[in-house]
This record gives structure tokens, C-alpha cells and sequence, in this order.
RNA sequence: CGGGGAGUGGCGCAGUCUGGUAGCGCACCCGGCUGGGGGCCGGGCGGUCGCAGGUUCAAAUCCUGUCUCCCCGACCA
């Protein structure tokens, strides 16, 4: 039962000033939720109603995947993470109880569910499992941003997988995978599985489920049959003609960027060779060589050579005879070359001032670039869009299963590591990418799945008038019908009424006024794309056209 | 963490440079009109200027310190 009047739903004109992202601005104007602290939100009535309808859409599909619902706690012992190991991690919420306890904020439940798991399975015949929770996460993230998009504390849905080995994890994660699939289906989103980075877990196989935005704050690669992070995103480069007509030194003064060396030789910045020097701690000083109109992708740099990097400082530099602005080649120090960069001729840096050279590298090769427009994956062009990452899944292996002793006992009576997976889904994120989605220059257009009400009752009536008695009557039986309705029975002025309502995103906007009770008809307009009704609903028996209507909207 | 910006009624802002005791729009309350796109008229309530200290006869305004928030980047299971 809804009724706008006394219902707490505090709209604004105006979006706060500091607001960015389309989504921050609706959600506060809206009345949806409201900032407490940097990356600290409330939700207010409206919004949670989203919340929770994304949550049960989720609980639906990870139950129907076999997932079994649990809570554990947010505060936990800061002894579980010391012994997985990720009791160092910076965004890890610390603090001290009165007796002086270490305890922490769960940022998730990998090392509490595992601990769980590893007291209670003994047999092969205990598993598989898949166990979940919807609980809030505390992350100290260095910036918070953008609204609900990235905040400090939300509530995660986070699901783990336990099997018997990797075989039993790939069934495991392919069940949660088409689980994803639907829910994001159902949510209304467009979204799409891109392969993501698994480096510093140190898994065997990662998705991420993206939702295309232009508040999302990751980029993604995309062709014809092919979509990925752009951090490990790989592709063809733009061709470029084979060098010619230079060869030997080569006088560049003051020439120390690649746009000016080729701007001057008359060439193609992909024609000349991009030192990059990184040092690692087991290599030392590495020459990292790309064309010189591509760039160094540091995630995938740091994969190639399984350890992390970083620039070699200008003390290095020079202790290794390399001259910042003309740095190539040289004997001594070891280079790597990015897939993309052949035998030659290139120009490159002549490790002294104002000189470039022409010559040939050979080395050691790997794919260290980040793709760019341009570049083609199958022949296809590829474009980069940001989005929303709105969930994850993961293939753990047994990194926590190992530390924290989660084994059973095999039909041989050996001991085993259990084989876990994680799967995550924030619900505010989804419910942030569905404003950001589908918003026009009115307001939100909540997919019919998620929206706060299934359908908005406009009464232009004052109290006592016959209009509002049949707004009134139709909002009843609306409600006897089953759907969730929504009744504005507030004194607001009429533009008032209908500004907020597609500010406010219902999918199904039905007005009753004078000209309702002529025609016999309320008026119907479908949120999305604010599309009249062709004949509006008739106010008798009106639950059956709106609940026929309300099923064929988006 | 680096860079930039901002804290003045619920929201959006002006006032700060050039100290003189706080103002505008919206919202809110009361009355009336209006009643199909945040309508109109009239009358009201509400802030001590993020916080602390200092200078001064006098501080939103000048000085010092501090807290908070936002944006870009770094970072980000």
C-alpha cells in the first residue's frame, strides 16, 4: 500500500552540486538514497525497494543453481586474514575491540566461509557445495566516487563454489556462469562476460559482467564475438608500411617524443620503436620496447613477466648509459619486445643526445601493448566503451582452501585440497547501471523487473471529487490484482505530479483526472521513451489491460 | 598518495578581494486563487557563515591550525 502522500520520498530540482555521474544525480533527486560520508550511503524507502527487487531476482537464480543462502558476520577476527594472507591489504577495514582484539571488516567472506567449510567437510562424499550470502562489505577504498558506484560499504551477494578438484570447479563455475547470464537478463540490463585479469590471485579463470555506462570506470574492448577488460585485452594492430629510405644515424635534435622524431623523418610514429624501461626484482632493469604509436599496458606487462614492475628511476637510467628521450637498444640490458614490434628496421633511440638510429632488435616477445581503436580481433575492427563491472566470477583453485586448511578425504582415504570458486554480484551497482542505462533528459526508466512500482496511479483530483474516488478505485483494484502500484494522491500541481513521476521512473504512468471520467479511460503512458497508450486503460476492469500492458513493456 | 576545487537555512547560490553584524531563487508554513506538465498572489518560519584559536572597537570576510566533502589521476579481487 503506497500512497505518495506520507510516503518519504524527498525529491530535488536540483542535483547536489558535486554530483558527476547521471546515476549520483537521479539517485539523489530522485529521493532513492542519500550520502551519509564519502562513499557512506542511505537508502531511502524507493531506492531499497530496487535493492531488494535485484535481490530477489539474484537469490531466484543462485538458488536455482543449486546455492544454499547463509550470513555470516561483517565484523571478523583479524586472525583469519593473517593467515590467508590479505590482512596487508591497504582497503582492508582494521580496528580493535575493548579488550584490544584485532578485528576486521569483511570486504568479503572467502576466509570466514572456507574456515566453515574446512571444520565441517571431511568426505568426498560432503561435497560439492555452493553457499551464499547477501551481507555489506567495508572497503577503505583510497576514493570513493560517483555516487553508488563505488562507496565504502554495500552489500554484496557473494557465492563460493567447493568441489572435489577442477573438473568438479569448471562444472561448478559454468552453473554460476548461465545463473549470471539470467540475472542480468532478468535485471533488464545490457551487459556482456568479458575475460578479465586473474594475476594477483593467482586463479586459473576469471569473468567479469560488465554493463556498458559512461559513468563506468572500466574500459572494455569490444569486436564481433569478442569482449575483454581492457587490461588484458589483446588485438591486431593497424598495420604500418615497412620502414625505407633511412638507415644509419640519425640527427633528431631535441626530438626526445616519437611524435616529433617521426614528424621530422617524415614517418609514421608506427614506424619507430618506444623504449619503456621498468625494473623488476628479479630481472633488474628491463627495455621494454612497443611501435611508437602504441602503449605499454602495465597489467599485462606484469603478467608476461610474472612479477610486478615498475619505471626504472632516472638514477638507473643513466647508471646504464641510457639517455632519457633517446633511449634504444644497447648492449647489456636486457629488452623485451611487444609482439607487435618484427625483426625491423625501426628508428629508434641512439642512447645518446639529439640522435635516433636505424636497425633491427630481436629479443624476447610477449604481448605487452594496450589495444587501441583501430586495432581488429578476426579481421573485425574493435571499440572501447566504458562500463559497470556488476559482478564477478572467479576460479579461487585452492587459494584459500591451502592456507586455510580446507581438505577432505578422497575414496582412497587420501587428503585432498577442496577447489573453490567466487561470485559476486552488487546489487547497488546494478541498480546504479540501470538508471545510468536508461535515464532520458526526464528521468530514470526503471526496467519493469527492478522498478520500485510496477505501475503509478496520477490522481489530478482534489479529495472528495469524483476523480480522485475513481483514481481511488482504480489503484485498488490495481492492488487486488496484484500488481504493485503506486497512487499520487498528493495536492501538488498537476506538472508537479507528472514531472516527479518520470523523474521517479515507474515503467507504467496511468493519470485520472476530469477527462478520465468523460472518456471512460485512464490515461496510460509507458515510461520508457514516453509513449502514450494508444485509448489509455478503461477505468472498469481496469486491472486486466494494465497487467496485459504492463507485460509487454521492457 | 599527487593535483585541483568547495564548505554560508533542506537544495542551488551571492556576499569574502576592499572587515561594519547575512542575502537571493527554489523548497517549507499560513491564507486565497488555480487545477492536464514543478502554476499565480499575499503573508511568514528558518542560518551566526565546517570547527578551533588569533588579529581588531568590530570577522562570513584578515591570519594560523584543523576537520569534512567533491573532481582528475594513482590505486582498486
Amino acid at each position: 500500500m503506497t500512497r505518495l502522500s506520507g510516503y518519504f520520498l524527498p525529491t530535488e530540482r536540483q542535483a547536489p552540486a558535486d554530483a558527476e555521474a547521471l546515476s549520483h544525480k537521479l539517485t539523489v533527486r530522485a529521493g532513492l538514497a542519500r550520502q551519509v560520508g564519502a562513499g557512506l550511503w542511505s537508502w531511502l524507502p524507493a531506492g531499497w525497494r530496487v535493492h531488494q527487487n535485484v535481490v530477489q531476482i539474484v537469490r531466484e537464480e543462485i538458488d536455482a543453481a543449486g546455492g544454499q543462502e547463509m550470513l555470516m558476520p561483517l565484523i571478523t577476527p583479524a586472525e583469519l586474514w593473517k593467515r590467508s594472507g590479505r590482512y596487508a591489504i591497504d582497503e582492508v577495514f582494521k580496528f580493535r575491540d575493548r579488550r584490544d582484539a584485532e578485528l576486521v571488516l569483511a570486504m568479503t567472506h572467502e576466509e570466514t566461509v572456507t574456515t566453515h567449510v574446512a571444520n565441517a567437510v571431511r568426505s568426498y562424499r560432503d561435497l560439492p557445495l555452493v553457499l551464499y550470502h547477501f551481507q555489506t562489505k567495508g572497503r577503505d577504498e583510497p576514493r570513493p566516487r560517483a555516487g553508488l558506484l563505488r562507496t565504502r560499504e554495500f552489500i554484496m551477494k557473494d557465492a563460493y563454489t567447493f568441489d572435489r578438484d577442477f573438473d568438479g570447479l569448471d562444472v561448478a563455475y559454468e552453473r554460476l556462469a548461465g545463473a549470471y547470464d539470467r540475472i542480468f537478463d532478468r535485471c533488464g540490463l545490457e551487459w556482456y562476460s568479458v575475460e578479465s585479469d586473474v594475476g594477483a590471485m593467482g586463479g586459473t579463470g576469471a569473468h567479469e559482467y560488465m554493463a556498458p555506462c559512461a559513468a563506468g570506470e572500466n574500459d572494455v574492448a569490444l569486436a564481433p564475438g569478442y569482449a575483454a577488460n581492457v587490461e588484458i585485452a589483446s588485438a591486431e594492430p593497424r598495420p604500418v608500411p615497412p620502414l625505407s629510405g633511412l638507415e644509419g644515424e640519425l640527427h633528431t635534435p631535441g626530438q626526445t617524443t616519437i611524435e616529433a622524431v617521426a614528424g621530422a623523418l617524415g614517418i609514421d610514429p608506427g614506424q619507430a620503436l618506444k623504449a619503456f624501461p621498468v625494473v623488476t626484482e628479479s630481472r633488474g632493469l628491463v627495455m621494454v620496447m612497443l611501435r611508437g604509436d602504441h602503449r605499454v599496458n602495465e597489467v599485462k606487462l606484469a603478467n608476461a613477466l610474472c612479477e610486478s614492475v615498475r619505471p626504472a628511476t632516472a638514477e638507473e637510467l643513466e647508471a646504464q648509459g641510457l639517455v632519457a628521450g633517446y633511449m634504444g637498444p644497447r648492449e647489456g640490458v636486457p629488452m623485451l619486445l611487444d609482439d607487435a614490434v618484427h625483426e625491423g628496421p625501426w628508428v629508434v633511440g641512439a642512447n645518446r643526445p639529439d640522435h635516433h638510429r636505424v636497425r633491427t632488435v630481436t629479443g624476447e616477445r610477449a604481448d605487452v601493448r594496450t589495444v587501441e581503436v583501430g586495432d581488429t580481433v578476426n579481421g573485425n575492427p574493435i571499440t572501447i566503451e566504458p562500463a559497470i563491472e556488476v559482478g564477478n566470477i572467479f576460479k579461487l583453485g585452492t587459494r584459500y582452501s591451502e592456507p586455510l586448511g580446507a581438505t577432505y578425504l578422497d575414496e582412497n582415504g587420501a587428503e585432498q585440497l577442496i577447489v573453490m570458486g567466487s561470485y559476486g554480484i552488487g546489487p547497488a551497482r546494478i541498480t546504479a547501471a540501470a538508471i545510468e542505462q536508461y535515464a532520458d533528459e526526464k528521468g530514470i526508466s526503471w526496467p519493469r523487473s527492478i522498478a520500485p512500482w510496477d505501475v503509478e496511479v496520477v490522481s489530478l483530483g482534489k479529495p472528495g471529487t469524483p476523480e480522485r474516488a475513481a483514481a481511488e478505485a482504480l489503484y485498488d483494484e490495481l492492488r487486488e490484482a496484484g500488481l504493485d502500484a503506486l497512487l499520487d494522491d498528493t495536492d501538488a500541481g498537476t506538472g508537479e505530479k507528472f514531472t516527479i513521476a518520470e523523474l521517479l521512473g515507474v515503467p507504467l504512468r496511468l493519470t485520472v483526472g476530469r477527462r478520465s471520467l468523460e472518456s471512460g479511460a485512464a490515461e496510460a503512458q509507458v515510461r520508457r521513451g514516453r509513449v502514450d497508450h494508444e485509448g489509455g486503460v478503461p477505468l472498469a476492469g481496469a486491472a486486466e489491460a494494465v497487467r496485459e500492458l504492463w507485460r509487454s513493456l521492457p
